[in-house]
RNA sequence: GGCGCCUUGGUCAAGCGGCUAAGACACGGCCCUUUCACGGCUGUAACAGGGGUUCGAUUCCCCUAGGCGUCACCA
């Protein structure tokens, strides 16, 4: 067979060498350990958690080594494309502080390397697809998908291996003229690899978070080109992470049972392979039972689900680091101001089986995150975020943004801040008391009996807004004292006899008719917020 | 079903031939405390099962089981 002449009968066009990529896409010079990553989506909706877990992992292994992280597009696929997926993609990683260095853009593309949409690279991979024909180690295959469907059946009964190799690759050996005259007659074919492997081998393999595997080799003369001409994931993979020179290649373990077509196809391509980094899944508990989580059934696989609940990027980063690293959480404690960005991640650290998803330990980050933050850093966050997410915060912060921040801000900073708020979606109810078109008097029996009537206006007498804490606790103890009550709690629960109860009891009076609710910062602080006028109605209130 | 990956408490996990098998979340108790919190202390709870190798296996090897993934002209 001359495999040249065949190439040049299926691409007679491509005229560009291999030598001449090369050429205009040379090896990037960067300092000396350097990693070049990229993610690589298909443009068919929005970003699932597992995406933003890789693309994290891929900005951090590119930015901590000086190296490039770039954005490709695998649009290969014409029939799924969804409008404006780009620019939600780069717009939801923008929202997490995630930014490319290079690829597409949202109307283009910025870097040397492109283009960055697959779709637009036909010629480049019609260049090496050519290339492999030459060397007889591709070719034309033109088993329609009735045909394969039928084979497949037929493999299935036969308990054979699926695929197209050995006797099943029945376009594998054509003949010259054979394939011409079916070229003649407008035949749609396909272009495949010519396989050289052996199945029943194993080749060991290196993987940058699973360590050693054990694969075997490739013998499937896969598909290289698609009848349209646009090339599969395999063989844009293998071409493009070449060309736009990655070395380190993350995606998903469920890429591992395809590993043996790349391997192989790099060999034959004559390119050094790049180092592969296959993360573990994020499950889902159900039932009992572990599944990937599931961007249809569950609502937190989708990143958006996140703002609109109230965490914060840095939270949900936060919380996919405790996943990614087993060593993030030691590191975090160590230096809880530093921003993420700092951790020095080792692939060799991370977790290489499924983890489940868990809301309570998100819960706890995104409470110890927001806990760690000044007022006017929750007020930040609060003003992108309440507009789109809590209109009703929202409209408080337009009637008087100083109260909220004043709110929000007692019992911050120090060794052991306040943690009342999991999630931005806590505020609301945490400030809302504070206004009187939300403030709800409480029903509780506890303020009905004449004695705590007498406590609360035995406190609206003597209550001052200027009293600092020692004085206003004292006024507190006094005020216990005077209406039976042990001013010291240690004493109480020594011996209570003789006392209605302990001074925490008559703080707990006043907190409820001033706040209506059982919990709350501290008494002190509150009351100077809320002001004199309003204290002391709250307090004399039937 | 074939093939591959994975398997330490409910969850995330440390461990890398010898340990009373860390820590975090969640849950329970106690303490601290002017209230509300924070915090401190503490408790329940794990090496999937079976064979080897070894003086000794959570750690190394094999088998079984289970979970997950994958078997497209989708990525």
């Amino acid at each position: 067979m001359d495999y040249k002449k065949l190439s040049e009968l299926i691409f007679p066009n491509v005229t560009v060498t291999p030598e001449e990529l090369e050429e205009k896409y040379p090896k990037r010079e960067l300092p000396e350990g350097a990693r070049v990553t990229r993610f690589a989506p298909s443009p068919t909706g929005f970003i699932h958690l597992g995406g933003l877990y890789q693309a994290l992992l891929d900005s951090h292994l590119a930015h901590q080594s000086g190296g490039v992280f770039f954005l490709r597009i695998e649009d290969t696929d014409r029939k799924r494309l969804v409008d404006g997926a780009i620019e939600g993609i780069i717009n939801t990683f923008s929202s997490f502080g995630i930014e490319f260095d290079e690829g597409a853009t949202a109307d283009g593309e910025k870097g040397s390397y492109g283009p960055y949409r697959q779709s637009e690279r036909k010629e480049i991979y019609h260049v090496f697809a050519k290339k492999l024909m030459s060397e007889g180690r591709a070719y034309p295959c033109f088993c329609t998908p009735e045909e394969l469907e039928a084979q497949h059946e037929r493999q299935t009964v036969a308990k054979a291996d699926p695929g197209y190799y050995g006797e099943y690759a029945v376009c594998r050996d054509l003949p010259l003229e054979e394939i011409e005259k079916r070229l003649a007659e407008n035949k749609p074919y396909i272009v495949r690899f010519r396989s050289e492997g052996d199945k029943t081998k194993t080749v060991a393999f290196k993987d940058e978070i699973k360590g050693e595997l054990l694969v075997p080799q490739n013998d499937n003369d896969f598909v290289l080109l698609k009848s349209d001409g646009l090339p599969t994931y395999h063989f844009a993979h293998a071409v493009d992470d070449h060309l736009m020179r990655t070395t380190v290649v993350v995606r998903g373990e469920e890429w591992l049972s395809t590993l043996p077509y790349h391997l192989e196809l790099f060999y034959a391509l004559g390119f050094k392979r790049p180092q592969f980094a296959h993360t573990a899944h994020i499950m889902k508990n159900e039932n009992g039972g572990k599944r990937k989580l599931s961007k249809r059934k569950d609502p937190e696989a989708a990143v958006t689900y996140y703002a609109e609940n109230g965490y914060t990027a840095e939270a949900v980063k936060e919380y996919l680091w405790t996943l990614l690293s087993s060593s993030f959480e030691e590191w975090r404690r160590a230096n809880p101001t530093l921003p993420s960005s700092e951790f020095k991640l080792k692939l060799s650290k991370m977790s290489i089986s499924g983890c489940l998803f868990d809301m309570d330990k998100l819960n706890d980050v995104s409470r110890n995150y927001l806990s760690r933050l000044s007022g006017a850093e929750v007020m930040a966050l609060l003003d992108s975020w309440a507009p789109e997410h809590d209109k009703a915060l929202y409209t408080l912060m337009e009637k008087d943004r100083a109260k909220i921040e004043a709110i929000v801000s007692v019992g911050r900073g120090g060794q052991k801040p306040r943690k009342d708020l999991t999630t931005l979606k806590d505020v609301f109810p945490y400030v809302s008391y504070f206004f009187e078109e939300h403030f709800v008097p409480s029903e509780s029996e506890k303020l009905k009996s004449p004695d705590a009537r007498a406590i609360l206006a035995d406190y609206a007498s003597v209550w001052s807004e200027n009293d600092e804490q020692t004085e206003w606790f004292e006024k507190i103890k006094a005020l216990a004292a005077r209406h039976g009550y042990c001013p010291d709690t240690k004493q109480y629960k020594a011996d209570p006899t003789g006392y209605k109860g302990h001074v925490g009891d008559v703080s707990a009076i006043i907190r409820l008719a001033v706040t209506g609710r059982e919990s709350t910062p501290d008494m002190c602080a509150v009351m100077k917020i809320l002001g004199k006028e309003t204290v002391i109605k709250r307090l004399l209130a039937e």
